[in-house]
DNA sequence: GTAAATAGTTGACGTGAATCAAAAGATCCT
DNA sequence: AGGATCTTTTGATTCACGTCAACTATTTAC
C-alpha cells in the first residue's frame, strides 16, 4: 500500500458505522484531549453508532428518559423546547463533532427534542457507562467537565446575543458561528450551505421569518454576503464582523 | 444536652467561618444528593472559606486564571461579562445554596466577573482537588455533572425567555423565579426583598431600566404585587404566573 | 407532469419598548 | 446637616421589528 494513499477507513463514508473514535476525522473536536489509545479504545467500546437519521427524525423528545448524550458524526440536528402553549423554541443547532442531551443529566430526561437537520449519522454515548469509565479516566472525567462548561459558555453569549443586539447583529453572529465552526472542521469559513430553514434561524433567534429575510437581502446589498437559497458565501469577512459587534452606525 | 436542641453550629451567624459542610442549612441545596458522612467530611475539607464579601466586591474577574468554583452561603452575587465596546451584560444572579464559576471549566480562565450584591458569604471549592475527589466518590462526580446540566437548563430557559417574551412576561418570570428560589430555602415565597438593583434586572432581562420601572408600576396598579423599593410581596401569584405565560391577551 | 403544499421574499402599517428629558427620592460623603 | 451623586419614576417621542397581506419560488405528492 502506497503510504500516501488513506488507509481504507480513512475513505470510509460519513454513514459508515465501521467507523470508530480512533480513525475518526472528527476526534480532534470531539475528543480534543489526550487520551491513551487503549482509552480512546475503551471509550469507543461503549459507542453506539445508530442508522443515519432523516431529515425530521427526532433523536430523541423532551421528556423521554435520559440515558445517552450524542455526537454529530455528519449532517446536523436542532434541538427545541415546546412552551406551554405548544410553540416551539429552537435552542440550539449542532454540527458534526458536537455533543448534544448533556441537558438531560439533572432531571434524568430530556428538556429539550432534538430533530434532524439533513440525514445525519449520530454517535450515542451510553451516560452511565462513560461516567463509569471517567472514574478509571480522570481525563475524560476532565473532557465531560469542559464540553459541559463549553456548553455553558456558548449558551450565555446566546442570552448576551438575545439581550443585547438588534435583528441584524443577531443573523450576522449566526452566520460566523457557522462560518467558525465550519473552519474548525477544515472546510471553507466563507462558502457554506446553511442546514437549517429561515423559520429555524428566526425562531432561533428571536425573530420572525419575514425579518429574516429582510436581513438576508440587506445584507446581500450591502455586498457583505451573497445568499442563494441556503447556500451562502461571504464576501466581505470584515465588514460580517462589524455589523456582528454593532456595526459603524453603532447605536448601543 | 438536650437532644431536641440544635447543635451549636446550628446557631453559628451565616458569616461563621467555622460553619462546615454538615451542620450547613443549604447542604440540602448544595449538595442534593446522598453522600457518606466520611465523603462530605473529605469535600468540606477541601472547601475554603473566606472572608465576607462586601457589596460591590468583586468574587473573581473575567478573564482571571479558572482555580475554583464557588457556592454563594450567604447574601447574592450576580455574574456579568464585559463587551467588546465596554458595555456590562448581567448573565445571572446567584443566591445562597448556589454555585457559580463552572463557566471557567472550559477556558481555564473565567469569563464572566462576579460582583457581590451584598454583604455574602462565600465557600471556595478547588475545583482540581474537587476533580480528584471525584475519580474516588462516584456521587460527587454525579453531583457536579448535574450541576452543571441544571446550569445548561437554566440558560436555555433564559434563552427561550429573551428570544419568545415580552417585558411584562420577562419580569413576571424573573419575579417568580427567585421567588421560588427562596421557598426552597424554607423562605417566605411571596414577600421578599430583591438583593439586585433595577440597573440590574433591566440589564439581565435585556430591557432599559425605564422599562423595568413602567412595568414594576403596572404590576402594582393591577394588584398583582406590592413593590416598596427592594422589598417585593407577591400579592396575586396565580396572576403573576398567568402574566409571565403571555397573560390573559395572550399575543404570541 | 401537474396540483397542492411549503418556504421564502417584499411592501404597507402598527406597536412595544428604546430614547430623550425632567424631576423626585435615596444614599454617600465631609 | 447639607450638598453631591446615584437610583428610580413618569411623560413625550421615536424607531426597529412584528403583523398582516400579497406574491413567487421550491418541494412534495399523486
Amino acid at each position: 500500500m502506497n503510504a500516501n494513499q488513506p488507509f481504507q477507513q480513512d475513505s470510509l463514508c460519513p454513514h459508515d458505522r465501521r467507523v470508530s473514535c480512533a480513525n475518526c476525522r472528527l476526534n480532534s473536536i470531539c475528543l480534543p484531549i489526550s487520551l491513551h489509545i487503549e482509552d480512546i479504545d475503551k471509550l469507543n467500546q461503549i459507542i453506539q453508532r445508530g442508522k443515519p437519521l432523516q431529515k425530521g427524525d427526532y433523536l430523541y423528545r423532551a421528556n423521554d428518559p435520559f440515558d445517552s448524550v450524542f455526537a454529530v458524526r455528519s449532517g446536523a440536528v436542532k434541538a427545541l423546547t415546546i412552551s406551554d402553549k405548544g410553540e416551539e423554541q429552537v435552542t440550539g443547532f449542532y454540527l458534526p463533532g458536537e455533543v448534544v442531551g448533556l441537558d438531560g443529566i439533572s432531571e434524568n430526561r430530556y428538556t429539550n427534542s432534538v430533530i434532524a437537520l439533513e440525514t445525519s449519522s449520530i454517535c450515542e454515548i451510553p451516560f452511565h457507562r462513560m461516567e463509569e469509565l471517567s472514574l478509571k479516566i480522570p481525563n475524560l472525567q476532565r473532557h465531560f467537565f469542559q464540553l459541559m462548561s463549553r456548553e455553558i459558555t456558548q449558551d450565555q453569549q446566546m442570552i448576551i446575543l438575545l439581550s443585547k443586539s438588534s435583528a441584524e447583529e443577531r443573523i450576522a453572529s449566526l452566520l460566523l458561528s457557522i462560518s467558525n465552526r465550519n473552519n474548525r472542521r477544515q472546510l471553507s469559513a466563507t462558502a457554506f450551505r446553511l442546514p437549517m430553514s429561515r423559520t429555524d434561524i428566526g425562531n432561533f433567534l428571536g425573530l420572525t421569518i419575514e425579518t429574516v429575510s429582510r436581513i438576508f437581502s440587506r445584507l446581500q446589498q450591502q455586498q457583505i454576503i451573497e445568499a442563494d437559497k441556503k447556500e451562502i458565501r461571504i464576501i466581505n469577512i470584515e465588514e460580517l464582523h462589524k455589523t456582528a459587534n454593532g456595526g459603524d452606525a453603532c447605536h448601543s
